[in-house]
Order: C-alpha cells, then structure tokens, then sequence
DNA sequence: GTAGTCAGATTGTCCGGACATTCCGATTGA
DNA sequence: TCAATCGGAATGTCCGGACAATCTGACTAC
C-alpha cells in the first residue's frame, strides 16, 4: 500500500564564510533564495528545524532565524509553530515594488526607448506645488517623454521634480529611466502613492500616443518620497491598455 | 542667534503589561505606532536610543529592536546607523494590502451594496481552470456580483471558486465581502496575483455598469493563494473609471 | 472503533551580553 | 579659515541560552 505522499525534508549544501563582510544571515538567505529559484527547494518541503540547521552551519539560531525571517517577508517560506519552515508552493514572483516603467520593460526583454519631448523649469501649478510641497508658482523642473517598446508609443510621461535634487540631462534621460537617475544622485526612495485608473482619451492624448480620440486610457498618478519625507517627484502617466498592463503580487502582511 | 532647528528627541509614556499574552514587543510596537498617529510623536523626531529605551521599560534590547523593525517595516520608522531612529515625514497611510472592494468601500465611509446575479456551479472553462489548477470541465462556483454605492452601479465582479473549501450562501454575500467570508471559514490568505488594465466596454458590460458600449472601464484580474500554495479563489473585476480607482501606498524594498 | 489524552517536535518570545560599523560633530593641524 | 583626524553615539550583527505556545501523531480508555 502506497503511503501518503508528504513533503519530505531537504538536506542542502549550506555554508558560510565568516571572513566575508557579507553579514551571515544574509549569506544564509541568498543560498535557500537560490535553492528555491533553482528548484533545489521543492514547493512544499520542509526545510528542516531551526536548532539543527544553526548546529549544521555553525551559526546561532537567531542568525538562522533572521536569514528564514526575510524570506518569509517575501512571501517564500510559510513558518509553523509546531510544524516546522516550508517553502510556499505558490509561484511568486516578485511583489509589487517601486519599479520604473523603464527596469520593468528591461526586464521583460522589451528594450525600451525614451523620446524626451519636454526638459525645463516651469512655475508650479496649485496641483504640482500641493504634491510636491513647494510654493505655488516656484520653479519646478517638468519632463514629458514618450516610452516605446518595438518601436511604438506605449506610455506617456508627465513628470514633474523640485528643483536643486538632480540635474535632468536630456540624454541621460533617454537612455535610463528616472528612478534610476534618482538613485543614482544620491537619494533613497522610500515610498510613493499612487493612484491607477482609466479615462478616454483626449485629441491631444490620442495623438501622442497613436490611439484614437476617445480610446480607452490607462492612467496613473503617483507622488514619491524620499526617507527624510520629502516629495521628490510627482508624475502623471498614461498607458496605451493594449501595450501595457499593471502585472503584480500581493503578499498579506499579517 | 537662533538654534538651527533640531528634531527633538521625544519622551513618551511607555508601559509595558508582562502579565498579559500578548507579545512584549508587540505591546510596544502598538503604543509607539499609536503615538505617531496620534501625533505624539512627531515626524522627524528621534526616537531615542535603543537601549536606554529598553533599560526605561525594564525589556531587553532585542525586543526593543523587534517593536521598531516592525514599524520599520510598516514604512513608519526610519533607522540611521550612528544616527538613530525617527518617524517619517511623509504621511503614510496604508500600505497595498490584500483587501476586498467592500472593505475598502466601508472603510471609506460609502455604505457598499451588493446584488448577486449569479451563485451557481459551472464546468471549468480552460482558462479557469488554468488559474484554480484544477480539472478543465470539473466543477467550481461561479459567483457574479455587482457593487453599488449611493445606489450607483461601481463595478462588476466575477469570481470562481474551487469547491468544497467554502459554502457560498447568496445572503450572506450580499451582506459582506468575499474575502472576509473566506478568512472566516479558515482560510489563511497568503498572497495574490493581479493585473490591473483598462479596455472600452462591450454593450453587455455597458448595460450592467449604466455605461454606454465604448466607454472606458477599469478592469483587474485576480488569483488569489493560501498559504498553501492552492489557488482560492479567480476573479474577473470591471470598474467604472469615473466612479473608482485604485489607490494605495507602495514602500520600496530595502 | 472512537474519542480524549499525552508526549515529542518545532517555532515563538525573551534575555543579557559582546563587538563591528557607520555617522556626525569637535578637536586639531596646516 | 579650512580641511583632516579623532572619538562619542547610535544602530547592525551575532552569540548562547531559557521557557512558552502550538501542532502532530501515538497511545489509552471507554
């Protein structure tokens, strides 16, 4: 009689070098990060008793237990009291995260294009100056490019930044995208709010974007902070529905 | 000459209960996330150090450190190295979570109303089938609802269920979320794929939404995880664009 | 045979300490 | 006056241990 399939526990090769700056418990956490990607850590198993896993690698079983913590954060691991740590069974990918339009198309293999249609310093509108906290009327910087993919329009992009943070190079602008400027210029996003919705297109929106005049738009709006909680960004973007779509995964933070 | 000024370092009234079950850290983490919402705590003011906040509520560094990073996590704390840990600036309302459209509805202060249309049990086409993992042509519930608020159509809902993990009472969905229906039934929701497009409406969909065929619409498409890794739940969402978007507050991954 | 009980296993919480790393301001030197 | 250096202060990492809470499966009693 066959017995019940369960999910067995797996032996891995672990290690960790104590000589490297890398702190352990993140050492600790790219291996079974690998091992689950790799397909090592088959959805389901069980990853063996915190105790025995620390006494193997010569680590403590707080250092385990920060390394099984992070990736029960990203939603890889599933803890049981009781039971034991097993891989999720479900496919995740990577949850939503303050991505560019620009990295998710580069990552999607769709090489993408920047067209900057407008560069330079503009007064604040009462809507830009309330999101981005400047006085009204004060200069601001606005940027609107056009992103292709394949060589057809597929978002436009509306940005608008507050003065003094980054110098907005044309060029640079249509080789890398935004975030990535920001980053590169010293500031650590933090957070962002967003809003997602839909609208017809106007004339002028239709045209931008190779759509007909009351064509269905996908329409996004967000403001991003940085840590000190300065709004260092405001931008209004719409999306060509049949190029693009918002594709993500939710984790429920308990 | 007046001092340049200098974010405060805040004395707070702080207690902790050892007697009861809930967490120590937990306990702490609670009143320090309700002092920033109450405003006792400031934004940009420090919060002291970790071990002289320890040593003042008679805890261990440790638990300190897990009532902060909690809050970390949450995007309402920020640690510096060699500096300290403050309150964020920005106004952090809450994060995406896993949440129904009632909840969200109900939260904003919109009495929801729900009509089922339809609450039966079908064969699995292909690409339900596909998304519950299940049998083609096997059977799973087919739930279609439409929420209204102020009496006004907002969205189309349409949902599949495997069967056997909950029993869909038509009242009781008019009378609450999915979502909650299933977290009540045992359910332990783990995490969701979702995409988030928009396309112009079909007569069919115009008629249910009190919309005119062509006009903008908001659609989502939804498979929802335990923590389990089964798939519980598919669901096929249309809103009206004038009447609901999406709104939500992403924090970046450190 | 069925239901309740008990024991083992595993994670959850908490402690007290140690040293490393980083940031910032103050002191020192040119 | 300005720049480099140094030291204090705070968080980051890591250890070893202890007990509690919970789940599972096996045993026992009816």
């Amino acid at each position: 009689m066959p017995k019940p399939e369960v999910d067995p526990t797996v032996q891995l090769e672990l290690s960790v070098d104590r000589s490297s700056p890398v702190p352990l418990y993140f050492q600790l956490s790219q291996q079974l990060e690998a091992a689950i990607e790799h397909g090592t850590l088959t959805p389901g198993s069980l990853l063996g008793n915190e105790i025995e896993l620390a006494a193997r690698l010569g680590l403590s079983r707080p250092t385990v237990r920060q390394a099984i913590q992070s990736l029960v954060d990203k939603g890889l691991l599933v803890r049981r009291r009781g039971v034991g740590t097993q891989v999720v069974h479900s496919q995740v990918k990577r949850p939503l995260e303050l991505s560019s339009l620009y990295d998710d198309l580069e990552a999607a293999g769709q090489r993408p294009a920047t067209k900057v249609l407008v560069n330079t310093l503009v007064p604040a509108s009462a809507e830009v100056a309330a999101a981005l906290n400047v006085a009204e009327d004060s200069d601001v910087h606005r940027v609107e490019r056009l992103r292709l993919a394949h060589g057809e329009p597929m978002a436009y992009l509306c940005n608008f930044l507050p003065p003094g943070l980054i110098d907005l190079d044309t060029g640079q602008l249509e080789t890398t995208g935004l975030y990535r400027l920001m980053r590169a210029a010293g500031i650590t996003l933090h957070s962002a709010r967003q809003s997602i919705g839909a609208r017809a297109a106007t004339t002028e929106e239709a045209e931008r974007l190779a759509e007909e005049a009351g064509a269905p738009l996908l329409t996004m709006q967000r403001v991003t902070f940085d840590d000190t909680g300065r709004a260092v960004e405001y931008g209004t973007h719409t999306y060509r529905p049949t190029r693009y779509s918002f594709e993500f995964q939710l984790l429920v933070r308990s």
